[in-house]
DNA sequence: ACCGCACCCTGAGCGC
DNA sequence: TGCGCTCAGGGTGCGG
């Protein structure tokens, strides 16, 4: 599931294939709430249109366009950006994969899934935006275009430090995590990496914001940005249907201390990981290491 | 005002 | 073998 990690893994593989072309044509499934900007539109709109900077904010990519138009991206649970050179079993369905002999690697083909597929006029790779459970988003913003659900996010959790964490809860009476994943106070933290850095920062998951202290929170978004800066050494967690562009996995989901380890041992102290439901988000953690 | 929860969607995995 | 149920979850929006 793409959080902050994959989505910057994602930017950086995908950014070569987007800077500096020029869109020749747009192809798209038919209208759905996945388009919040209609298909038409944007088959309309970004034909001409050159592709300029490619930036990130929390879990949104932002393609900036040659008008002053940008082109808006999420990938939701399920998305995977990549372009038409990328091969990988992983971005295959079961039956696909099935298909394939032993070690075989086949090159992508759009399928019901491939929700947006960019042609350049350079003739050369597509960019295509793959979404199956269609929780994703592309949002076409005019040159002075706003859109709220961008402007209620919060600072950036790699620029984040402890004090927009602390500040939020002292107004907040939900469990610790529920704010982590509040994408309004940091954004770009999603289930695995709240549950990581709450285990490193030793903070249980249920604790009421109220009772976690300054320093917890400084401890908290410190351990946030170390697990998240390892994981896009690493190439970001590959659990779920995450894939990097260029269709390799990543190698974080391997150093997990306590995401889905459920009645495995603690790393630090042997204890079993427990799960337990938090603001309708699966959390696991350490009974013993975490108060 | 704040918080919990249903909903959007589809495929994997499991039990019968 | 095959069907049907459950679960996963980011973000939005509603209702208590």
């Amino acid at each position: 599931m793409p959080e902050l990690p994959e989505v910057e893994v994602t930017r950086r593989c995908i950014e070569p294939f987007l800077v500096g072309r020029v869109i020749e044509a747009v192809h798209t499934t038919p209208a759905s709430y996945f388009f919040l900007t209609p298909p038409g539109q944007l088959k309309k709109s970004l034909p001409g249109r050159k592709v300029g900077a490619v930036s990130r904010h929390g879990k949104y990519l932002r393609a900036l366009l040659d008008n002053g138009q940008t082109l808006v991206l999420h990938l939701g649970m399920t998305g995977q950006l990549f372009s038409s050179g990328a091969t990988s079993v992983r971005l295959l369905s079961a039956a696909a994969r099935a298909a394939l002999a032993p070690g075989e690697q086949a090159a992508f083909k759009p399928d019901k899934h491939t929700h947006l597929r960019l042609c350049f006029a350079d003739g050369g790779p597509d960019v295509l935006f793959r979404d199956v459970r269609k929780f994703g988003k592309v949002l076409l913003l005019g040159v002075n275009g706003r859109d709220e659900r961008l402007e209620r996010l919060g600072i950036d959790a790699l620029e984040a430090s402890g004090i927009e964490l602390f500040s939020a809860t002292r107004k907040k009476r939900s469990p610790i995590k529920s704010l982590l994943l509040d994408q309004s106070v940091i954004a770009g933290i999603g289930n695995i990496y709240a549950d990581e850095a709450l285990f490193l920062a030793g903070v249980k998951p249920t604790r009421p914001c109220r009772r976690v202290k300054s320093a917890e929170c400084h401890a908290i978004v410190a351990a946030a940005q170390r697990v998240m800066l390892r994981s896009i050494e690493t190439g970001g967690s590959s659990i779920s249907d995450y894939v990097a562009p260029d269709g390799t996995d990543g190698g974080y989901q391997d150093e997990r201390q306590v995401y889905a380890r459920e009645g495995e041992a603690c790393p630090k102290c042997g204890h079993k990981i427990v799960r337990v439901v938090v603001g309708q988000r699966s959390s696991h953690y350490c009974p013993a290491c975490q108060k």
